[in-house]
DNA sequence: TGATCCAGTTTTTTT
DNA sequence: AACTGGATCA
């Protein structure tokens, strides 16, 4: 065992058999446990096939994996670095991946036995919103009644309470519930009909299959007798019963979370999952990492102090070994343009003198139309930054692109079909797809448009089954028409021509896949893309919401935005005022926790939101922080000598 | 069918 | 202030 390991971490990962729960404080180094832990398993003789690891993004994930890999590679209790690579590649790693993937990967291999096609699509938030809003003008429902967004919203909550659609239509009696109940229905039909499911159907398909086969669950209970969770006090009921079920028969459970991190309560994440952990499995050994290698003593004390006022948590004090610091700079800006300038000013301050690398800075905020203005200061001041949050793989034209592979390698994803049919434009509009669906008549000319693009589909999964996946894109934008359609002259052309391009090369990376798995996992992995997945390794400053920033950590942080109303943020706060009061604590508890060296916090007077200026009174979470541990920044925005 | 224009809405966080 | 969706027209 290494020695530089404290004794709850070295707890952590000597115990090994029947249920435990690291509670594990921001920065305390759970990652490392976790990879030691598992790699720890596998030098006791435990198969590495045996071991399933669930983490919050695919990132994660990645890191996990080759933490993992290479602590197998170098562990010192065997002479595996004597031995080649292959040796240690050539063996089976760990399953390590998101609930989401986990599902995926299940419901690929065993979900036929509850009638789900091996090839089902996945929808994004996007493709269901559009069967919402046609389900609404089947039932000849009038969206603005009944905003598709708000419908969505309680459709997908309802499932990831596990309320089935025939449960709620028998509950429905009034009248909303009852629309509701109508387009639930229509929307499930039309999923059912493309074979698609959506992100909370592959989550909810996966208890279903393991509900109603208890033989394929014991296969896989058999199959990872150690079971790790990681970020478990954001599961949601869903995902609760997932890890249940799985880890039932041989109770060897290790689940890692933080009540005081807990900030997707709006997603249906329950923290009470992790706070009845020890109820729900008697004898669980209960490790709390309370020692926090990321951040100085300064911060973890106004960290502390924020997060001391929730009443919903278990007391935990962090506390670090770095003692000295600077303390954390609060600047007041008129507007949001001088908070702009002060925060693009500053990290050129610190990258210039201090030498920061930009890769150690983070611009966070709490809402994402706060990005617009931070980017344009960062262009205006020279900085290379990176905006997290604006999906490489939802921008239109991907999307449209990516549609021909759905639908040429599904026929039934009727979804793909209208959007790859009509992308770019070839006169076959909606009243003809209506036609071609219902089997109608068509006339030559209609025909001969219909022909020609089955037959472009039809080219394109023969490339699919036979090429490269970048070979394929690359066919597959000239031959679509999607080239010259944006080959336009204008400057919007060119930059979708730009990321089709980039997608192209992107692509490169399932190459080595034999055809037509890169092509797969490529519109797999486009599906359940996260915005941490997004992040460039390029020398930037990163620009994200909290929310995207959790579980990262950087030298210097600036948290933008402090005021009242906007962090924390006062919309549709009237029901469950206080718990939602909570989560903003918490959520700026994260904020402050990601920074190892500096924080900047910054507020604005007047802030532009809508076209209209309004006055906002500072963040109360800046009184919560100790006034000695404050300074005021500099008033003046430091220039350069 | 598809481009263009206008009115009305949007911004909480996302796998 | 920008983006969307619907209506209108070529």
């Amino acid at each position: 065992m290494e020695n530089d390991l404290n004794k709850a971490q070295e707890k952590a990962i000597l115990t090994t058999e029947g249920p435990v729960l690291i509670v594990a404080g921001a920065g305390s180094g759970k990652t490392r446990v976790l990879a030691h832990r598992i790699s720890h398993l596998v030098e006791r003789g435990v198969r590495p096939e045996a071991i399933l690891a669930i983490t919050f993004t695919n990132k994660a994930a990645g890191e996990m994996k080759s933490r993992i890999s290479n602590l197998l590679k170098h562990g010192k209790e065997n002479l595996r670095h004597e031995m080649p690579d292959s040796a240690i590649f050539g063996r089976a790693l760990p399953w390590v991946g998101t609930f989401h993937s986990l599902s995926v990967s299940i419901l690929r291999e065993t979900g036929s036995a509850i009638g789900i096609n091996k090839h089902f699509t996945i929808l994004d938030e996007d493709d269901a919103l559009s069967l919402i809003k046609e389900a609404l003008a089947d039932l000849a429902l009038d969206p603005k009644q009944f905003q598709p967004t708000r419908l969505r919203s309680i459709i997908s909550r309802k499932k990831n309470e596990l309320v089935t659609l025939e449960q709620f239509k028998t509950e429905a009696l009034e009248y909303f519930p009852k629309i509701l109940a109508r387009v639930w229905a229509a929307y499930e039909e039309k999923t059912q009909k493309s074979k698609a499911l959506d992100f909370d159907d592959l989550l909810l398909k996966t208890v279903e299959l393991f509900s109603k086969e208890p033989r394929v669950l014991e296969m896989y209970q058999e199959r990872w007798r150690y079971v790790h969770v990681d970020e478990y006090q954001d599961t949601n009921l869903v995902q609760y019963h997932l890890t249940k079920l799985l880890a039932q028969k041989y109770g060897n459970i290790c689940a890692v979370g933080d009540i005081d991190q807990a900030i997707y309560s709006w997603r249906g994440a329950d923290f009470r999952n992790i706070m009845h952990f020890e109820r729900d499995w008697p004898n669980t050994v209960l490790i709390t990492l309370e020692e926090n290698y990321r951040s100085t003593q300064l911060i973890l004390n106004a960290a502390n102090a924020v997060i001391v006022k929730n009443k919903f948590r278990v007391p935990k004090n962090l506390f670090s070994q770095k003692k000295s610091g600077s303390k954390i700079s609060v600047f007041e800006a008129i507007n949001e343009e001088e908070e702009g300038d002060f925060i693009a000013g500053l990290v050129n301050y610190l990258h210039e003198k201090e030498k920061i690398p930009l890769t150690e800075m983070a611009v966070l905020y709490r809402t994402n139309f706060q990005s617009r203005i931070i980017e344009e200061k960062m262009i205006a001041t020279g900085i290379p930054y990176q905006v997290i949050g604006v999906k490489f793989y939802e921008r239109k034209e991907i999307k449209d692109t990516l549609s021909y592979l759905r639908s040429a390698l599904n026929p039934e994803d009727l979804i793909a079909l209208k959007r790859a049919i009509s992308m770019p434009p070839r006169g076959i509009g909606k009243a003809l797809i209506i036609k071609m669906l219902a089997g109608g008549n068509l006339s030559e000319k209609e025909n001969k448009k219909i022909e020609d693009f089955k037959k472009l589909l039809e080219a394109v999964k023969k490339d699919a089954e036979e090429k490269p996946a970048s070979e394929v894109l690359k066919n597959l934008i000239k031959r679509s028409g999607l080239e010259d359609y944006f080959d336009n002259g204008t400057d919007e052309g060119e930059m979708r021509l730009a990321n089709i391009a980039e997608l192209a090369s992107l692509a490169k990376r399932y190459d080595a896949k034999k055809a037509p798995e890169g092509i797969l996992t490529l519109l797999e992995e486009a599906a359940l893309m996260s915005d941490q997945d997004t992040v460039k390794d390029e020398n930037s400053v990163k620009l994200m919401t909290v929310h995207a920033a959790k579980g990262l950590e950087f030298k210097a942080v600036f948290i933008a935005g402090l005021e009242d109303g906007l962090f924390p943020h006062h919309a549709s706060m009237e029901e469950e005022k206080e718990l939602r009061d909570e989560e903003e604590r918490r959520l700026f508890y994260v904020a402050l926790t990601r920074a190892k060296e500096k924080v900047y916090l910054s507020y604005a007077v007047f802030r532009t939101i809508f076209g209209s200026r309004q006055v906002n009174r500072p963040s109360n979470f800046l009184f919560d922080i100790p006034d000695e541990l404050i300074e005021k920044a500099p008033e003046k925005i430091i220039t350069l000598e």
